[in-house]
RNA sequence: GGCCCCGUGGUCAAGCGGCCUAAGACACCGCCCUUUCACGGCGGUAACCCGGGUUCGAGUCCCGGCGGGGUCACCA
């Protein structure tokens, strides 16, 4: 059996698509369950659309995720070069040979002639599909108008009659009348290759045995087969993957800022959780398992179980995977990565981050969402006393009055602010005061953050902000309260 | 519009003719834990798009309808 060998071809946009990574990410799953290899190659034939340090963006993403290719423009392989820019003198000789064998024809119609038919053909209601007129020309009148030095192209000549078919690997059968193909420019007038028609070569050279990639190529596979029958190359394994969806009706899209690998990370989700929830959009182990390391992944990985309907991306469960895997994290580690985003509105306080993060840890489900849980430290809210109101707890505003008075002095006489002395201090004095605790504490935690939830009750608000504020809030909500 | 693909709860999904009075997970709701919230534990609501077939038997196979997506470039 030969080495499976699985590539991922994207054009550098500066940008990598979530659906994107997805494809590269089945694409290494499957090369490496199997064994064999995964290339990378870099599809730029497009210089319009260049960008600069695009292809850094490419190599981190995929790098930062632990998807490491075997060949590519970087690391090399017996196939190169792996950037399409870099073989464009490549294809040519296999579009004149396809010319010979009459499977290709060139034609020399304009851009502006085919508008025009194309207009055409839509006033009538029709179709557009290109003639076949520059197919009509005879040897003579072909090497006539080249020796003119009239720009041309090279197109694929589709057949017209019949079905073409082809089997997918998670599609199944799929066949296409034959007289819908239309005859595909293979070689641009610029002298380039179309992007299909590198593709193929490349594809065809490179070894790949599986090709892994979106949907919307299902239905222009069938003329890759026919370049494949007409150089008489294998066919390889077809993998079309569905789409990565917003909701119903609309695939992720830029413009919601909801596309991007990028975005997510910096909205601070764990890009081992992203790879996890993103590996299960579309695919499943056929288990209960749903927690998976890359290693897990790979062994697990079948492409018999990759799904035919397109699956909605759910931003939803990614917050709970993202919050599963925060929480696991180790506690130093969630400390370094937290501590930018408390900076962020705890800058130039005196705050404990270590307790911070040991508190926040398990209420983090993006690490973006931490300056709005925590601002409240930083600067009291101005609140509705009506928060003071709890009924299971026995609270409310008037609670507050009768409470708050007695608190301060005992918080005043704390000497060594550490939270277990203000716990032992504070809870000592409440029986008391013939109450319950959380008609104390309720009021404490509402005087000083100035909020319903907060994380972490009052002792571990009360140390956090340090005793001097502390008594400042108090004193300041005894007035609010009047 | 032609052609192609898809159609199980709000979402991801298991199901590959009888084990389905249809798993599991997210979300939602309730209870427990608890000085709030979160975490955690327990429980609950909720689905086979519709209509015809085939079959002893259909979520599972076939056809049609409807709905959604994709594709019809000298873009990739």
């Amino acid at each position: 059996m030969t080495e499976v060998r699985t590539r991922f071809a994207p054009s550098p946009t500066g940008f990598m698509h979530l659906g994107g990574v997805r494809t590269a990410l089945y694409n290494y799953l499957f090369a490496k369950k199997m064994g064999g290899k995964f290339i990378l190659r870099i599809e730029d034939t497009d210089q319009e659309r260049y960008v600069e340090g695009a292809t850094d963006v490419i190599y981190d993403t995929l790098k930062g995720c632990g998807m490491n290719w075997d060949e590519g423009p970087d690391v090399g392989g017996d196939w190169g070069p792996y950037v399409q820019s870099e073989r464009k003198n490549l294809y040519m000789p296999y579009a004149k040979q396809l010319v010979e064998k009459g499977a290709a024809y060139y034609c020399f119609c304009t851009e502006c002639e085919l508008k025009e038919r194309r207009a055409q053909a839509e006033a009538r209601g029709e179709v557009f599909k290109y003639d076949k007129k520059c197919l009509g020309l005879s040897k003579e009148e072909v090497q006539a108008k080249l020796d003119a030095g009239l720009p041309y192209v090279i197109r694929l000549n589709c057949p017209t009659e019949g079905e073409s078919s082809y089997d997918d690997v998670v599609f199944g059968h799929i066949s296409f009348p034959n007289s819908d193909l239309d005859d595909m420019v293979l070689m641009k007038a610029d002298g380039m290759p179309t992007y299909n028609f590198a593709n193929v070569i490349d594809d065809h050279l490179m070894g790949i045995t599986h090709v892994m990639r979106g949907m919307e190529y299902l239905s222009s596979t069938p003329k890759y087969n026919l370049l494949y029958n007409a150089f008489g190359w294998e066919i390889p394994q077809y993998i079309h993957l569905t789409t990565v969806m917003r909701d119903a009706t609309h695939k992720l899209s830029k413009r919601d800022g909801d596309a991007y690998y990028s975005d997510f990370i910096g909205k601070g989700y764990l890009k081992e959780a992203l790879i996890n929830y993103l590996a299960l959009v579309g695919w499943n182990p056929g288990t209960d398992q749903e927690f998976f390391t890359m290693d897990e992944l790979i062994d697990a990985f079948d492409i018999h179980r990759l799904n035919n309907s397109p699956g909605i991306f759910d931003v939803n469960k990614l917050d709970w995977m993202n919050s599963q895997y925060i929480q696991k994290l180790d506690p130093d580690k969630y400390l370094a990565m937290a501590t930018p985003w408390f900076e962020k509105v705890l800058a130039g306080k005196n705050i404990d981050y270590r307790r911070l993060a040991q508190l926040m840890q398990s209420r983090t489900d993006i690490f973006s969402r931490i300056p709005e849980k925590i601002a409240f430290l930083a600067q009291m809210p101005d609140y509705d006393t009506a928060i003071f109101f709890n009924k299971k707890q026995k609270s409310d505003v008037d609670v507050a009055r009768e409470v708050l008075p007695k608190l301060l002095p005992v918080l005043e006489g704390i000497q060594d602010w550490t939270e277990a002395n203000i716990h032992d201090t504070v809870m000592a004095q409440i029986p008391a005061w013939g109450k319950k605790n959380g008609a104390v504490l309720w009021p404490m935690r509402i005087a000083i953050s100035g909020q319903e939830s907060t994380p972490g009750g009052a002792f571990e608000i009360a140390y956090l902000l340090g005793k001097d504020e502390t008594i400042r809030r108090i004193r300041a909500s005894m007035e609010k309260l009047g």
